[in-house]
DNA sequence: ACCTGAACACCGTTCAAGT
DNA sequence: ACCTGAACACCGTTCAAGT
């Protein structure tokens, strides 16, 4: 918007998702980046002056389009939870996006129009500024929170079955063997139970959401 | 516990702490740490087979601390109310420690029995194991997710500071300038009305920690 | 304006060899 | 059991030089 996207610019942006996709963010390379393109590394420095700056473009990126993807409706606690769905909605549609936002601070245009969409919601709300902003930040972390953690056990999955031809599951069961039952009793019932399966899906996401709304809601309802 | 560290063991441990706090977990090599200890890089690997799991070791001692801090007392909002006071207080104690904890999954010994610690707090509640396990994360992701954006927060105002001697209050604003006001006008009032100095205070922390624990509360009151 | 080759100053990790 | 030197296969980034 600020500033039109020149052909190569978009080049290294797309190719950067495809890489991100492949590798996953932690072997994210300038050289493979510049291979993929088929250019060589120092060329990108043209286009992004570091490593830094183009992850921020990438996050800036996923914000537009959650920001994008958003529309009022419905009372402030409807709207919150429809910003944070389709926020994490989002977020699943670009590789390692949770991780690229938690390296930014959110001092980018999009990041911060996308903070201010948030914090309509619940304007009139009768909360101090504080509040207000202190509310917002712990739904979107949490959303990013939950997004990074089902991406460390998808890694850790697949990492896992590569090496050893184990599952997660059994693997966690086969850790908790070796430490003392009585002390991790409950955690340790949990997951005999099947709770493992259940980690990181849609019903999970949506209830500890709602738990937060509801926390925001006995705020509004004490100081009014 | 479970392995009697060797004297020079520990002291990979300690040494890797100094690093840590003089580079940040960014900068953190394996080569400065075996310089400063006096030794060279490869010895390490004697110790500790990757720079992963020495991580995971240094994540394990700060949950064992958190661990060991902890004292139940009190009803179940009152226990976890202390229990998230203490974890991040412990958290201060040990630098770059909420992203040591947040790279880990938590599969080792200390940190599996810090979380059966916080579910032991409410265990006797009238919910479901799922919903315990989720809303203990919901706790535990809180408080971490608090102690980055706290540590992401003085990264980027050191640097900041060194680099162009501006504070960051100022630089916030300055970008505020180049975005259309009304797009982002409720942070923008925010944070021109000094909303900046109280992020990541005691205060901000207690309040997001209410809202987590008064939407438990809610819950339980609505499956009694 | 855009791209390259060469180079700098680093990484994590392996491994044969030493004591 | 503990440590080293040398080496491998990488990094991000700079910069003079090309077109």
């Amino acid at each position: 918007m600020n500033k039109k996207l020149s052909v190569s610019e978009a080049r290294v942006l797309e190719a950067s998702w495809e890489l991100l996709a492949q590798d996953g963010i932690e072997k994210f390379s300038m050289r493979k980046l510049a291979n993929l393109i088929g250019i060589q590394a120092p060329s990108i420095y043209w286009y992004f002056k570091s490593k830094q700056l183009l992850f921020q473009a990438l996050a800036n990126q996923v914000a537009k389009d959650i920001l994008l993807a958003i529309h009022p409706q419905g009372d402030w606690k409807e709207q919150l939870h429809d910003y944070a769905v389709t926020m994490r909605k989002q977020l699943q549609q670009y590789p390692c996006s949770a991780q690229l936002l938690m390296q930014t601070l959110p001092l980018e245009r999009d990041y911060l129009q996308m903070i201010n969409q948030f914090l309509q919601a619940i304007e009139p709300l009768p909360l101090s500024d504080k509040q207000k902003f202190n509310y917002i930040i712990c739904v979107i972390n949490y959303v990013l929170c939950h997004e990074l953690d089902e991406y460390e056990r998808r890694q850790v999955e697949t990492e896992l079955e590569s090496e050893t031809e184990q599952s997660l599951e059994q693997w966690a069961l086969h850790v908790f063997e070796q430490v003392p039952a009585e002390k991790i009793s409950i955690i340790h019932r949990m997951y005999t139970n099947g709770l493992f399966a259940e980690v990181g899906t849609d019903e999970m996401f949506v209830s500890g959401l709602d738990i937060l709304l509801r926390g925001i809601e006995q705020k509004v309802i004490a100081s009014s």
